[in-house]
DNA sequence: TGGACATACATAGTCAGACTATGTATAGTG
DNA sequence: CACTATACATAGTCTGACTATGTATGTCCA
């Protein structure tokens, strides 16, 4: 019955798309969805490299920059030094950083409910699998674009590429649901 | 403890925005998410009135006039006059538009497909029906009167087999899959 | 050891989507 | 026939995103 997967994602896109602008509205007297992204990514992985966190966030070295500066404004990031690298700008995320994330969650938790009130517990089972796919799928991929460097340094293995590949009804989902980064 | 629901909409919007940019890469020598995102609402909701319109894409007005100009200068999209009422400029999706929404889902699908090659049939299916819970609930919170849950039409039942493009569901009343409250 | 090249991040400048505030034309009402 | 409400357009601003480029540091090799 799976149709075709071009159609699918095609489909997930447009209703993506369609749910960031839902989201804009329900986050509203908070920062944009680009410091929540960027502070999730930070806790996800911890003491990032800039141009790791870029690659991660998807997008350029320069936002990222960006990104990291306004987080550490707010004091909800900080930079490292690395010891073995004065180039190297690792990123942290602050005590005051998880607070401010757990603060959005909560808010714009608060802010969607009406529109995902009544759902069924299949339903809400459902969408802790797809949300529970669609991270591994990101979390998997590693970027195809920023990696020309043939050099093999290899320190920091990449904790990515955990291979999840749970099918539906297993336990995976709902704790990849419940751990949230 | 399958269910807190805040963290599982905290969970979505947080895929959401990742996805975002994931997508934002992927369809890169074409026109933006915005564009595309208007145009896929125009094709479901058929003619549309230019406020209308901006509701159901949660933009403001004056954000659809610019959406809606910059469709028309391409080609993509027509304004009809209302004969009822001059004040009125409908909208409509024109034949080039469906092609060009047909032609970045296409091209869109093939750039995400090394991401999600792979999936199972299982995994296939939850994301399909994720997106019809999702888009049940984009559409069905729109006006004041929420439209009621008229059937429990499975959302496995797309077509997908007439044409390249599927989905996206058809004009009218058709919101409702899944939904089941 | 020193110069050439590579790497990591920062800075500058630009573009586009989104908003609020406001303007203009038409419709409805007492 | 004004008087208000509605529907859309216009003006101006903010911000996230990009590319291009600069600066500092690390690495390689003669």
């Amino acid at each position: 019955m799976s149709s075709d997967l071009s159609a699918l994602l095609g489909d997930l896109i447009t209703v993506n798309n369609r749910l960031t602008r839902v989201a804009a509205h329900a986050a509203h007297g908070t920062e944009s969805a680009a410091t929540w992204r960027t502070l999730s990514v930070l806790r996800q992985l911890g003491p990032i490299r800039l141009g790791e966190l870029a690659a991660r966030s998807r997008v350029s070295q320069p936002t990222a920059t960006k990104l990291v500066t306004h987080l550490a404004e707010r004091g909800w990031a900080e930079r490292l030094a690395d010891p073995l690298d004065a180039r190297v700008a690792s990123t942290v995320i602050t005590p005051s950083g998880v607070a401010a994330l757990d603060a959005w969650r909560s808010e714009l938790a608060e802010a969607l409910l009406p529109m995902f009130s009544g759902l069924t517990d299949a339903e809400v089972e459902t969408l802790e699998e797809a949300i529970g796919i669609l991270r591994a799928r990101l979390d998997g991929s590693e970027t195809p674009a920023v990696r020309p460097a043939v050099h093999t340094t290899s320190v920091g293995a990449l904790p990515g590429t955990s291979a999840v590949h749970s099918s539906s009804t297993s336990p995976g989902a709902s704790a990849a649901a419940g751990a949230s980064a």
